[in-house]
Order: C-alpha cells, then structure tokens, then sequence
DNA sequence: TAGGCCATCTGGTCCT
DNA sequence: AGGACCAGATGGCCTA
C-alpha cells in the first residue's frame, strides 16, 4: 500500500467550495458520502489489481526480476491469445512442443508490443519464464 | 533529475 | 438517491 498522496484534503472529501452555503447537516453528510465514495473506489482499485496480478500469473513472461506493468500485461495477455489461438487453428503443424510458443508470439506480436519486453533478451541468455503454458500441455 | 508507473482523490455520467 | 465506472489531476516512489 503507497502512502496516500492527498493533494488537498485526504479522505475527507474536499467540499472545497463554499461549505458555509450548506447546513452543516447537508455538509456532513456531503463528506460522509465523498468518504464513502473514496473507499468504493479503493476498493474497487484494489479489485483491478488483483485482477491484473492474477492476469500476469498465467501470462508468459522473461525474468522474474521486474513484474510487468499493467498496459504490458495486457499487451502480453493479447498477443498471447492470439498465439494461443493459432496454435489450435493451425491444422498443418503436429503438436506444439512446450517452447513453439515462444516462436508463434513473437511471430504474431506487433514489434511496439514487445519491444518493451526485449530488454531481457530472451532466448539466448536467460530462460523465460512460465508456468501455466507448460502446465496446459503437460495436462494434455 | 527526468520520466515511467502507480495509488488516491475527485467530479461527472450512467444505471438501478 | 446511491452505487459503479471512468478519466483527469496530483504527488510519491523508483530507476536510468
């Protein structure tokens, strides 16, 4: 959990303007609500971020040092349908062995879509890392 | 130090 | 009326 930045007032709903036009019953309640509305929306936040670090569990990824960010989690996640996808439509090709994968991605990726994954210069050097893929086949 | 990424707040809009 | 969702603004943290 970051620190809370709290530009002007943290969680207590700003009502910045004029609070001396309200009663103080109707600017109660307004902060009350604002509240309520910060801690829905934190949680609803939270909710996101699960989703996308669930997401970057079972996405294909290079080294383990550095996670993805969310827009390069949903890059991979796409291109990794896509890959997976050809994979099952590509009648010509006997079953993918576990790292074919790797070459339909990249096959299918669009150059600013993994460009910003190439840093960990995969192949050669470091082994990519994945576990659902392998588990997907090995069940199969 | 600049830039990228992120968490949080906030006001607007839509829906129930 | 109130909740969910969204996008913009803001400021903190981290890395090159």
């Amino acid at each position: 959990m970051k620190s809370r930045p709290s530009p002007s007032c943290s969680d207590s709903g700003s009502e910045s303007s004029e609070p001396d036009s309200k009663s103080p019953e109707k600017f109660e309640s307004a902060t009350r609500r604002r509240m309520a509305a910060n801690a829905r929306e934190r949680k609803r936040m939270q909710g996101l971020n699960t989703a996308f670090d669930r997401l970057r569990k079972v996405v294909p990824q290079w080294g383990q040092d550095k996670k993805l960010s969310k827009y390069e989690t949903l890059q991979m996640a796409l291109s990794y349908i896509v890959a997976l996808n050809r994979i099952l439509t590509d009648t010509r090709r006997p079953a993918a062995p576990h790292r074919q994968w790797l070459d339909l991605q990249l096959d299918v990726m669009q150059p600013e879509s993994y460009s910003c994954l190439m840093r960990y210069e995969h192949p050669a050097g470091q082994e990519y890392v994945h576990s659902s893929f392998c588990c997907e086949f090995d069940a199969h």
